[in-house]
DNA sequence: GTGAAAGCGCTAACAG
DNA sequence: CTGTTAGCGCTTTCAC
């Protein structure tokens, strides 16, 4: 405190942050001398570590990683470009890559991207810019690999692939758990499952489109689908269309987590009791989906694991310096809970 | 990729991004005209113009962000603290401040502190070494507003205050809600009211905690609390403690979203039902609040309301330079929905 | 052990 | 309109 009223007195520069050479001259040292200290103090004398060191106190110094990164050495910090925050799969996803990033030294600079090619452009413009060390990203389903052609720094992605990118990726098996899921439903004797879901251009949505599709021609039943459904009232439209009549549907599996909710809230609503008006599974599970009633089943991804993978991929990258790339897919899990338990055998 | 390849040939550099100059050279100017290119062209004629553009596309050139910062520009970045990404409240806030960020051309430097004050000083610290233009922060409920003394940006704090230091903050009205909350169960007639938290030592907690207390005291009723409940296991032995005999509470004042939960759990575990055996009435709205059975009341915080604030008025701090700090406190909102429609009248 | 000096990539005066 | 030239804060030889 004495000090920055020092400062200001002797108006040297004006009121900016203490720059590694004011701490010199504190110290009656020279630059080169306060370097050596703020990276480990080797090759200094005591007597003068502690001048400086205390120089250093005094003036609240902390050394400009921009100044650092000029001289080539790494930025400590890596992108992270996901849809959003605010959607609990990344938050999760973020939150695991926040870990791993920590235990590295390492920062994360977020930036959301919200499916939007464009803004995932101008975003990944901003962190080639800020010379991150390294990137994981979630991409839009037109995303554009050359953007990061001379990026200058490895790129990991998760959740989705770019398209034709030699970049290593990190999936959960949306095709296998679509699978697991309808053959379940399946095996329990459901005749009729109809296939919800949204943002059909979306990686994810596709593959599990695909898995559902693949098991209902296999087991020979009616192919069953809305796949434009992407919020409360296109949900509850879509569902109108499928519960009546002689063809209703006994069972539904909703790819995606908010659609499994608006059927669930959408069959309270219209008093249809699940499962015995008609099975749910849903994809991804929720923190409340066994407080239900019934308990919802649904498809569960490794969200830390896909996430913690992708970014122990990245350092393992960044580290090594390899150009090679590997695409992993982790198996998902199905959480059999009480919306599915079994076809009705007897009709009211 | 022609370029990738003749630079390792002419071994320049060695394989690393393209400088300006190699821009400048490449299109045969000055250095200068490269920087005034970059930053709006003008003064520029339009051969030239021209030149400078397609050698930047050729060379997939991006200027340094860490270079431009030297010259005392500002890093477009701003750093968030939270305990966690992965806690829905504060997810919810990074998404919100992220937009404010993202309206004003700046990017997000995460970090996470877990609550723990020495994770916090160090994130601080990297914080600062990276030059952020400013700071938005959830403290610990031990942060030392020394680290912020030197940081040389402006800091706002959100959800919870630093004691005694200078800095803007934004709260949610934490006594205000638990009183409302109280005093709603009181109208409702509810005798004898637990209240049920953790975490005692996190601001938002004593607020609740005091809310709550000053409410029964006013009414005359007798004050109950448990507020060392921070898990599902926790929360049952504290709930055993209170729900038999004759002295059994007839409403729960939960301070904190996990706990609300976990009480509705172990309700539906030991088959009790709200609000017959109990009312509930928990802190934080959660997506599926209106979805259980019953539904469950809830103080609502402005989340996106809060974090949005904070995020502009750093912007306006950080644009007019200004020291002064204030206090904003928001007002939240009392949902009723069934878990506390009032008390039973009729003994069984 | 220590200091002087040369850049790292860029911007901001100045000259032309 | 355009090029030259200082630095910004730091690391890194290279002498002393």
């Amino acid at each position: 405190m004495r000090k920055a009223t020092h400062q200001l007195a002797t108006k040297e520069k004006n009121r900016s942050v203490p720059a590694l050479m004011d701490v010199a001259r504190h110290a009656g040292v020279g630059a080169a001398t306060v370097s050596r200290v703020i990276n480990g103090g080797h090759n200094v004398s005591p007597r003068t570590l502690a001048a400086v060191l205390s120089a250093i106190q005094e003036l609240g110094y902390h050394p400009s990683q921009a100044a650092r990164s000029l001289k080539g050495a790494r930025t400590k910090t890596i992108g992270l470009i996901i849809p959003s925050v605010a959607d609990s799969f990344f938050a999760s996803a973020a939150a695991a890559i926040q870990d791993v990033a920590s235990a590295h030294g390492c920062l994360v600079l977020l930036a959301a991207s919200d499916n939007d090619p464009v803004k995932e452009r101008e975003q990944v413009t901003m962190l080639i810019q800020r010379r991150i060390d390294g990137l994981i990203l979630a991409p839009s389903d037109a995303a554009d690999a050359n953007i990061l052609k001379h990026a200058g720094f490895p790129t990991i992605c998760f959740d989705r692939p770019i398209k034709g990118a030699a970049i290593s990726t990190v999936l959960g098996d949306n095709y296998g758990g679509a699978r697991a899921a309808t053959a379940h439903l399946v095996h329990q004797g459901y005749k009729r499952i109809l296939c919800l879901g949204g943002y059909p251009r979306l990686f994810t949505s596709q593959r599990r489109f695909r898995g559902h599709r693949d098991v209902i021609r296999k087991a020979g039943l009616p192919y069953l689908a809305e796949l434009e459904v992407e919020d409360y009232i296109s949900a509850e439209a879509a569902l109108l269309r499928h519960l009546n009549g002689p063809n209703a549907v006994d069972a539904i599996f909703s790819t995606k987590n908010s659609t499994t909710v608006y059927v669930y809230e959408i069959s309270r609503k219209l008093g249809l009791r699940i499962p015995d008006a008609f099975a749910l599974l849903g994809y991804d599970d929720f923190e409340l989906a066994d407080a239900l009633e019934p308990p919802i089943s649904v498809i569960r991804q490794p969200v830390a694991d896909i996430a913690t993978r992708a970014a122990q991929l990245l350092f393992q990258q960044m580290e090594s310096g390899d150009e090679s790339h590997s695409l992993t897919t982790l198996g998902v899990e199905l959480i059999v809970r009480a919306s599915c338990g079994g076809a009705r055998s007897t009709l009211p």
